[in-house]
DNA sequence: CGGCCGCTTGACTAGTCTCAATCAGTGTGG
DNA sequence: CCACACTGATTGAGACTAGTCAAGCGGCCG
């Protein structure tokens, strides 16, 4: 399919390509790119909340997140980061960060300087395909609104899952209904607004429905139909078009 | 200050020009757009979920939302547009809405057509202005999501109210802590996650502790510095540089 | 080896929701 | 112009979801 090597591999590339089609020479760049990636540990911040924006990070492997603290320590995680996702291009327009982002587990990252966002930004495809992931990094946040606003406890999770899923096996990480999920309970806590004690109990409920299997830090899928039934899970706005089939 | 008729007024180069400064053709372009405003009245849906994009809506006066229905009938809003917020300028690369829009109040809202958003888009100063806006929508999602999911219901309303005042501020729609708020009890509801009875019940509680007044569809902050503290609302995520101070 | 963190469960509490009733305001049709 | 209907605001009572506190267990890291 790819004419170049790794390219299956290169989740960020894959990413690009499932929006839009990229001549040889973009996807020659989008692969220089993923030349300095970097071993992160898991639990570290990759910028923090004030910092100034220190170009633009992808993550090439693990999971990482964006979150907020309050001051009574309470955390608030507003986006995954799975491989092939980074943070906006744009970012360096504003002063200061909004938010900090740290790594979940241990991740393979990418920093891309400003001289070279400038090169991608400057190829139409990639600008036109990282407009699009900006477009669904919003319409995801406003899911998530949606998910901590109007669900239960079950259900949020379940949609969470669900997403989780669809991302993953688009990024080419999750198999059969199968794939890694090595955050906590009391992450999963943090992205779904409640506290790791009735993350908990609404995951036994699952388990228990026969829905899920969660161990070993991998979640399996058991019944992927009555999951997106209970979650009333719609993967419109993940905008994935053709790939969201299967 | 401007050197163009109607500029003071009209909010959306108000807010772009918060942003970055803008040469004087790009301020009559823009104010050229607005001309073809139409009136809407309230609880009117601009464009619903799954209608392929059409143009850019501009809101030059009144309130809209975004928002996303549940089966059960459950409504989360996930934005309010006020007076100067537009949808995102590239829509147009979805295929179809992921949410749906609809007006709160009585609005005077554009319509910008495609041609227009491209026109709009190959002026450097704008375009730099758009995708810092967008950022700073994203970043209030991001807000939102930690509004709902970590904050008490009196919190909640208290920081709604705390960037409402800001921005509203910014579009030249409040003074003196004083602005129109039209919203219903139900839309602060569908807003924060919680329902219109325990809303009024927060609402009350804010009331009681003389940090607001809401009458005629108007709320008045009588007690900022502790309605901050109170939200622990910090402004930083709307990027509003010094217009943020006084 | 010790300590910390995460997982799990139980008992109790608190915040929020549901149901219900009343009242006010607004818009409509006769 | 008035009667009626509908929606929103307000309040109370009771139910339920989710949070808090606490304890025991197991795994991982220094």
């Amino acid at each position: 399919m790819n004419s170049l090597p790794d390219a299956a591999d290169n989740p960020f590339l894959r990413k690009l390509e499932g929006f839009t089609s990229l001549p040889d020479e973009d996807r020659a760049a989008l692969l220089k790119v993923s030349e300095n990636a970097q071993a992160v540990p898991a639990r570290t911040d990759l910028i923090q909340e004030g910092d100034p924006p220190a170009g633009v990070f992808l993550i090439l492997e693990g999971f990482a997140c964006r979150y907020k603290l309050r001051a009574n320590g309470a955390r608030q995680i507003m986006a995954y980061l799975v491989p092939g996702d980074a943070c906006d291009f744009d970012v360096a327009l504003l002063e200061a960060m909004d938010h900090s982002i740290s790594t979940l587990s241990n991740c393979k990252v990418v920093r891309i300087a400003p001289e070279t966002i400038q090169d991608l930004l400057q190829r139409p495809a990639v600008a036109s395909a990282l407009r699009k992931s900006t477009l669904v990094d919003e319409a995801t946040l406003r899911e998530w609104l949606l998910n901590v606003g109007r669900r239960s406890a079950v259900e949020r999770l379940a949609h969470l899952f669900c997403e989780l899923h669809l991302r993953l096996r688009a990024a080419g990480r999750a198999d059969e209904g199968r794939f890694e999920l090595p955050f906590t309970q009391p992450d999963l806590a943090d992205t779904t607004g409640m506290t790791s004690v009735h993350v908990n109990r609404a995951l036994r409920e699952l388990r228990q429905s026969r829905l899920i299997e969660l161990q070993h830090r991998h979640l399996m899928i058991l019944d992927l139909p009555r999951l997106q039934q209970l979650a009333e899970f719609k993967p419109g706005y993940l905008h994935l078009g053709e790939q969201a089939a299967a």
